[in-house]
DNA sequence: ATAAAGTATGAAACGCGTTTCAGCGCAAGA
DNA sequence: TCTTGCGCTGAAACGCGTTTCATACTTTAT
């Protein structure tokens, strides 16, 4: 492989010129400069990246962790990342953690190791105090609201939004209502789960704890969602579901077992896959896109910003 | 930054003896392990990754580029590719390309700069002489048929799914055919089309242009394949369709404009996806996850291997 | 007891580009 | 005419871990 060194001993150079040229430093006269880009074209020279990254510290490339990347949820939050990287001409390395605490402090060992210049985790297991500690080698941003940490994020509230749901359902006249939801444990379900909680409260109504359906992340647990649903006497009206594609099997579901949505059983989605839009299925938006736009800004900005960005509360027909 | 040699002095030995107990090498006495551990656990020092890959000249990171992340298809892929890699101890930079040729290449001159060690590819809109060139610095392996090029691939027989698509429908009774199709370029593409000529000319049917709809890659490309559709005297009576997506699109939309699947039109997906179940739509399986993980095996090996998995024909309600 | 083989360890070279610092030449301002 | 100061260059240091080679000490085999 030929180095920077065969260059400059080539063109006559020292290796400082090369590198300026490399670089496109200014105060270099148009000759040498000319003459050096002929030798590099000529012995089909490239720049070792790897010693670039270890000269500059940096290496342009931003860790992105996040539980699984076959889901639309995901890939279109990383493809919001992606487009900017492109744009500011950041590569991506993805970490998949299936929520393996392990596995998320590996990409933020990462940080350490100066692999990456930063870090974007659209969804996490790992503790605050173990990302606060890695905030010292580099910036990370989170997909959540952090409250009065010093931690860089873009949110929707969606405490708020699962508010306007249930009172949306509860104007339409439904009072029993359930909710799907991804993991107990994460801010945005403990918001939803407190919007809910404080919903039964407010109505006077026992806590069903069977009307709230854990681990619902896709179509096949939109399935299981209506498997448990028929055999329950007492049935919730209404659910909120985690997300669309879950809305998407309950619906189907629904169908086979000879419900009718939203007669038997009224549904609002999350995230407005265009796919709920066909299916007709009332959904509460979230600007993914752009959720994935701002993290890549978020974690290239000099201070610990926080970002709040709408949603969006659009009225179908599965209510 | 405490370095290697900070390690070195402090636990007085030699820069060689850390080395080696970084890399589990064997040789050093047990005694001096500990004591080299013991300040490196001290000074919490960490290698600085971009010296070990400029040393190593390897990254262990492998490029996946791909036209678009937010696609079933391609996440599918992906998600193939990255367990292994995990499994591996292998990082992911993903490029994504919009089959721009300009971002496919800049993705495949990583492998000049050796940033990363090997590039996948799961989808191209660059040439086999580019792809070929750059091959001399590093493995790169394909998702389509290379035929005798020598080229790493993994792929289906899209020339025999098309076929057997096309003769179920014509057993069903079904002659006038049409079909949804990505791009028009792109080797999997090609062999499909030339399934489908085959058969026009095998039925002595003209070839009506009008019933290839191009561009189809999403739910709302479906949509407005059943807009073109309501617009035509002549209408074929079935259609193969690129993906399921597609073919959900599709068949919402046609629920919408009042024709029934498959009364009016009869559809046949591909990839079965998990919602093509729900929504009982006949499809042409692809192996899309062994798929991706046998692109990154492919990629670590060493010769260029090819190898073909087998589709699988999912008879549903939609023909 | 002695050669042969294995175990341990350090010095130095290597991979390679960036950046700082010193210095020279020439032009503009005093 | 003398001083600044900008334009342009190169030597050398720097970032940092790996690996080769030589060397010295132990064992084991003969």
């Amino acid at each position: 492989m030929t180095n920077i060194r065969d260059i400059a001993k080539k063109a006559g150079v020292s290796v400082s010129t090369v590198s300026r040229v490399l670089n496109h430093h200014p105060y270099v006269k148009e000759e040498k400069r000319r003459l050096v880009e002929q030798v590099i074209h000529e012995l089909n020279y490239e720049q070792n990246i790897n010693a670039v990254h270890l000269s500059k510290g940096k290496t342009n490339m931003i860790a992105v962790v996040l539980p699984f990347i076959n889901h639309p949820y995901f890939s279109l939050l990383l493809e919001g990342v992606a487009s900017q990287a492109l744009e500011k001409q950041y590569q991506l390395v993805i970490c998949q953690t299936n929520y393996d605490v392990q596995k998320e402090e590996e990409a933020l060992h990462m940080l350490k190791t100066k692999q990456v210049d930063g870090v974007i985790i659209c969804s996490r297991a790992s503790s605050w105090s173990t990302i606060e500690h890695y905030q010292q080698y580099g910036p990370i941003a989170v997909c959540e609201n952090v409250q009065n940490r010093s931690i860089r994020s873009v949110y929707v509230d969606h405490y708020a939004a699962f508010k306007q749901a249930l009172m949306y359902l509860k104007e339409k006249g439904y009072t029993d209502i359930g909710y799907c939801i991804g993991r107990m444990t994460g801010t945005n379900s403990l918001q939803r789960q407190q919007a809910y909680k404080e919903y039964v409260e407010r109505i006077n109504q026992p806590y069903h704890p069977e009307w709230v359906f854990q681990g619902c992340l896709n179509v096949t647990d939109g399935e299981k969602v209506v498997g448990k649903l028929v055999q329950m006497k007492n049935r919730p009206q209404a659910l909120l579901v985690t997300n669309d594609q879950v809305a998407i099997g309950i619906k189907a579901q629904c169908e086979q077992a000879g419900m009718s949505v939203p007669g038997d059983l009224a549904i609002i989605g999350f995230d407005n896959h265009p796919l709920s839009s066909y299916l007709q299925i009332t959904t509460i938006e979230l600007p993914l896109k752009e959720m994935g736009e701002t993290l890549f800004t978020l974690v290239g900005s000099k201070d610990p910003q926080k970002i709040e960005l709408p949603f969006r509360f659009i009225e179908r027909k599965s209510v």
